[in-house]
DNA sequence: TATGAATGAGCTTTCATTCAT
DNA sequence: AATGAATGAAAGCTCATTCAT
């Protein structure tokens, strides 16, 4: 192997290292408190290093923001392609979200109070991968209308919030409180009820017709 | 009659005055992004008068959290003690959001985005009242578990998550987009949509029991 | 009595109460410190009033230089138009100080802490009158001197330092203590220190010749 | 030899110079009246560097305190342990005083008029600082008087004020002057003559025991 | 690559002073 | 005479970013 191949990977490394560590920083303090000076402390690097690898303080929130959405995206590009049944779509973002909280949780965290909805982080290309995310599930949702899957009565982007505001307030809940999300049975769980409550609603089971 | 009152008066407009123009700039730059330069300039007046009403930033921050919630908690404390049907407290409560948003659209905004949100602002005073709302909230869902209004199955807590976001998405995302929410009728149809979907789900209506 | 007398009269009261306000504040935070808010308070008037009195906050201290140079240079004048044994003279002027501690504490203390020492405050007419008392004071040495009641072999100059030195230091530390000085008898006994120290010194009594 | 000795080194030099440019600027404005932008041009840096090196205004003071008592309570210890004849020691205090006067006079500028007698700058630790020092002045003194080398129908604390007001308002005096301090044989005289006035007074000889 | 000293614009806040009433 | 709202110039401190080494 190239001995360059050998630094690119070590810096890959670092330029990883530097970037968990903001994570951390940005959940900690938030954006604006965080200081860059407390990024390098928690990558346990020199003040200056972090400008070798993060042309600014914003480019590490453009990381993020990227981090996140890439991989959503791809999610959603698979998706919109396979078109699997909308249960199946819709039960796949919810794991998806979920399952980033158990991977990246101080991605999650800073993607829930830093980038999804502070005004104040929300650059134009922020906003326009925000709302992208949202128009694709409320594709998916409408074409489950369309196929009879989902009920056609509400409006798409309706279905939409009501789906993706509760994984986020279950998220945000989780977040805000500390809780930890371990397990992937735990993580099942909780995708289920997701599932459950955005198809059956709230209401108790009509009494069975044999009642 | 007497002067003193006058004045009094004058003295609240202006405050009034203040906060309104505190809440436009906050809104739209976010808190920290706004300085108290452009809270001054947005009221109108010097720089130095908005600290004869306020006497910080974070203390024009606090006196928005607490219009906020202060109505919030009295509502709550309406419902609590009322306890009408679950139905009634739940679309109460719906109401009360997007009627604030008819009303004072900056001030919910800046709730949304910098209060209920933010990790940076989130002081434990905040936190306590959110926290205290989503409580009361899934109280009024437990109670309605028990009188069998609601379904038991699902945690009364995960049943708030998903009550409480799906307002706070639609919300968001009318706040994100720019869309005012200007007539009482548009309020009603989106608490109807809100109720429907918390109560009844995204499910398609069952073949009915006969098929 | 003309009507006007009495207003005159009770201006003066007021002005006075100001004053005496302005001595209580200054001393308890230091001139800099102090606010004109506080002068306010503590006279118990309102805000703006004050300067109906006095036309800057820097008008007030020039207005306490004045009170108490203004007696002491009297005392310097009478002291050296009558021309006393040099121990009275100096004996009067220590007394002045001790007595003026009695009367008016805090304006001693401002004297001491903000007129005295502090560069910062040390206006070009405030360090004229400071450097004539200790001009004048030297002039009664160095009469005493050619009189034969004070030694001749150290500079009057130095005899001047010795002696305000010793009276300015036993007032700060009296007065940075917070002791109070209360009767003349008090009095009399540290001025009797004084006079002692100065004259005779620290050495002790050389044995008696008839030893 | 290590690179990182010969950094050491320069950051010492270079917070000696912020130190020392401090010392200026607040002898010549005052504490309060000194800008931190004041000392930054003295030292010919940049405004915020001066933060690198003191964390607050306040701090310099804190330095300019630490650097003035620190070295005087060397002296201080090295007395009462040795315990030399009190003239000796009282002398050695003299002398620190004028000493320190030549080598570093606006240190002992800053120290006189902001340090030993502003009300405003007497933080518990600097009054806790300046008491000690006058409490074991007060017990070389004593000590003295037990012995017979000093007499003892004054109060310790008596001969203490007027040992210490003599070198104080000396140094005063020459600090508002202007006057510096050049030579040791100067020095040596004012010494001297502190000496000479504390120990014998002002009184003229006594007639001679013979007479 | 790595360091951390150096820069300086920008911020919040204070408060002497003015002025309309 | 009396009030206190209104003004706005400062000032201390922070911290993203640059740069010499």
């Amino acid at each position: 192997m190239p001995p360059r191949s050998e630094t690119n990977h070590q810096k890959k490394e670092r330029e990883s290292a530097i970037f968990d560590a903001a994570c951390r920083v940005f959940r900690d303090k938030g954006f604006h408190q965080a200081r860059m000076a407390d990024v390098a402390a928690a990558a346990g690097i020199s003040y200056g290093l972090v400008y070798h690898y993060f042309k600014s303080k914003n480019d590490l929130l453009d990381a993020m923001t990227e981090a996140w959405f890439s991989s959503l995206d791809r999610l959603m590009d698979r998706l919109l392609e396979e078109s699997p049944p909308a249960r199946t779509s819709l039960e796949a973002i919810a794991d998806y979200f979920l399952d980033q909280y158990i991977r990246r949780p101080d991605l999650v965290q800073v993607f829930i109070t830093e980038i999804s909805r502070s005004t104040a982080n929300l650059t134009p290309d922020r906003l326009a991968r925000f709302k992208n995310m949202m128009a694709r599930t409320e594709e998916i949702i409408r074409l489950a209308q369309v196929n009879g899957h989902l009920r056609s009565d509400l409006k798409a982007r309706y279905l939409t919030f009501f789906f993706l505001g509760a994984i986020e307030t279950l998220l945000s809940t989780m977040v805000l409180d500390g809780q930890p999300l371990k397990t992937t049975k735990h993580k099942a769980d909780l995708v289920g009820a997701v599932m459950t409550m955005f198809l059956e609603g709230a209401a108790p089971e009509p009494p069975s017709p044999a009642g």
